[in-house]
DNA sequence: TATGAATGAGTCTTCATTCAT
DNA sequence: CATGAATGAAGACTCATTCAT
């Protein structure tokens, strides 16, 4: 049995050495501009060899995505226990959080972005599709209930929860993006982490019941 | 002279036509998803024909975006005029504008937000690349200052302007985005509107002098 | 009378305009490398006028060259006259007209030895085949009949005189072509002439009866 | 590692197999002319095969020819040592070895001459060129030396080996282009030995010191 | 006569994917 | 399990040629 495990860990080595080389590629240069070969190439593997370990590229580029969007999920589920219940406390922890998880894994995190901004989805198989948007839409729920107890517990205006949680979600995705474009432009530079902890912070203010 | 005056017409007119064509398909499929040939069928046109009009793909895709950049910066520029100088007031206006954006051509501001957000802007040719930029820069440029203004003014907390730009750019193309998205899983819903103004609302109380 | 007669002459200038044109792109791109659109441009006019006055890119070129080949055999069957009937005297004689023949026209000549050279031939109406290989046969014969001559009146050895002709038309050939390659990369060079007038030389000793 | 050697040799295999197809081609159409399906059909390979061993079209043409150029000039290299130093014997050694050379690959030969003759050099890479070019620059150098020799050792008039040279290579690759372009008139005769021979005869004598 | 406009038929090239070894 | 080799399918782009005006 010692064989077997050694024969699963190893595996799942391969699996995350082709993941770490299809993340650096799908994020330089999107989907449809990355290239099997590439991805291969920088793994120290053949082309062939990935197609062992997944589908094809659509199965590869959303295993990517699903990975981080639980993760990201599971981080936005830890907010709950947060022991500052007042608003600048509850967003500043939002803010944080967001913040690590793009510090997790940026280059992800973008593609997770750009997949729902764009031509991601199309194509990808139906379950696929279905897993991506449930946890999607598990983010955004745990936020929307964040939400919510700020405002049962008076602590926050009386705005729709689903649509705070969609602009504090856009947000996020829009300065992430924002940030990488400006990279291109200014590769010295990093604004993302100031930028973000005021935008939840102008949001607390904004939401804060007077 | 009647006869060349029909002919400049008819010639805009395919122009028009084929970027009416590219824009539905790019913005569906992307820039890399979206073929010549699909491209040039929704134009009722030989694929050869485009090339009369447009020098290649990233010409017609960058023309696309130039215009509608161009129009974006021409709004944002008349909000100078804004007669309500309140927090409140100058960023409903600017939610406004930004919807009126959006609303005149939706799909071509999604090109806008994901050649921003991913590949698109790599490979093209760097004057298009260089006057891209500009036009974003001045956009950005042009929201910091309206910024400065309120702060100038004692409306505003007194945030550093770039950034606070930087936060209403990212939300409103991040919301943008975000809808489209949606959208594809709800299509009869349309969330933008009131989202937008929510945010602009929020973001202004929190901002706002106290 | 008179406009037709100025029709004609208008007509005929056109035709040389173009002429003009496609030899000049011809010999810089060869045939396949040559564009209609180019031709167009350098002889001022649409694309679509060069199909009044040519019946499409084979015959244009064709043109060319048939009237190249004409002006060669007309020179060459001038040269039965020559005074100096001595091997040195004939042969010097020959290559003054060669190389009077590649004054005249370089660009067309380095068209016609490409045609027969390579890909030219091809893919041309059986007609202007025809033409085009009655004319260089007609060279060939009078260089051959020229031979002929000087080894009845005893002063050349007994050669194959079609051998012969061979000899020397290839002979010119191979010089304008070497010439015509090494002038890429050695533009100001220009050899063609003395290495011509030495060629002639050597042959005709190397043919004269000792 | 019997494994590794014999896919060796098919690879190498199926390198000569698409470089004898694509002289055929290439030597037929020329070029421009050619079409990488046609040589793929002929190789009975599909198009996308060719270009694992080759980059693009570009470098499976200048592959051919280097390869020949490569071989023209160990032949004539090899001349050296011919044992007989008359003008008469060094002539002919020249020819016998010319012959050789085209009979060892007559469609590859006719590329070269072609290559050099017409549109063939352009759009070549710079190192491709630049190779070409030493090469033929290297046989003529080695047949001006030829000469060069023949002149010290008295058996030769002192004309400019440089020159000689030219009118030799020239000659030879004439004469081969004539006799190509005949062939397709009369495919069945084949004059080029008695030809060749009897030009370097005539250049032998021409140039003897007497 | 001259041409602007349009296009059909290629042509090179790329790339995800398969499969025998 | 890993991969070298092969390819079908597609895509961007070109160009000779036609035709209505």
């Amino acid at each position: 049995m010692g064989v077997a495990e050694r024969r699963a860990r190893e595996k799942e080595a391969r699996r995350v050495q082709i993941m770490d080389a299809a993340k650096a590629v799908f994020s330089t240069k999107g989907f449809s501009g990355a290239t099997i070969e590439e991805i291969a190439e920088r793994a120290e593997l053949s082309p062939a060899t990935l197609y062992i370990y997944f589908k094809n590229k659509h199965d590869l580029f959303a295993s990517l995505n699903l990975r981080m969007l639980r993760h990201l999920v599971d981080k936005v589920a830890a907010l709950e226990d947060a022991p500052d219940r007042t608003p600048a406390g509850m967003f500043r922890a939002l803010a944080e959080t967001m913040y690590e998880v793009y510090e997790f894994d940026p280059l992800i995190l973008i593609n997770v972005f750009q997949l729902q901004a764009s031509e991601g989805l199309r194509d990808l198989s139906p379950e696929m599709t279905e897993r991506i948007n449930e946890l999607s839409a598990e983010a955004l729920r745990l936020i929307a209930r964040f939400f919510q107890q700020g405002v049962d517990e008076g602590a926050f205006e009386d705005h729709n929860p689903i649509a705070m949680a969609d602009i504090v979600w856009s947000t996020f995705a829009g300065l992430v993006l924002w940030e990488e474009s400006k990279h291109r432009f200014h590769p010295e530079k990093r604004f993302l982490k100031p930028t973000l902890l005021l935008a939840m912070d102008v949001l607390a203010r904004g939401v804060a019941r007077s």
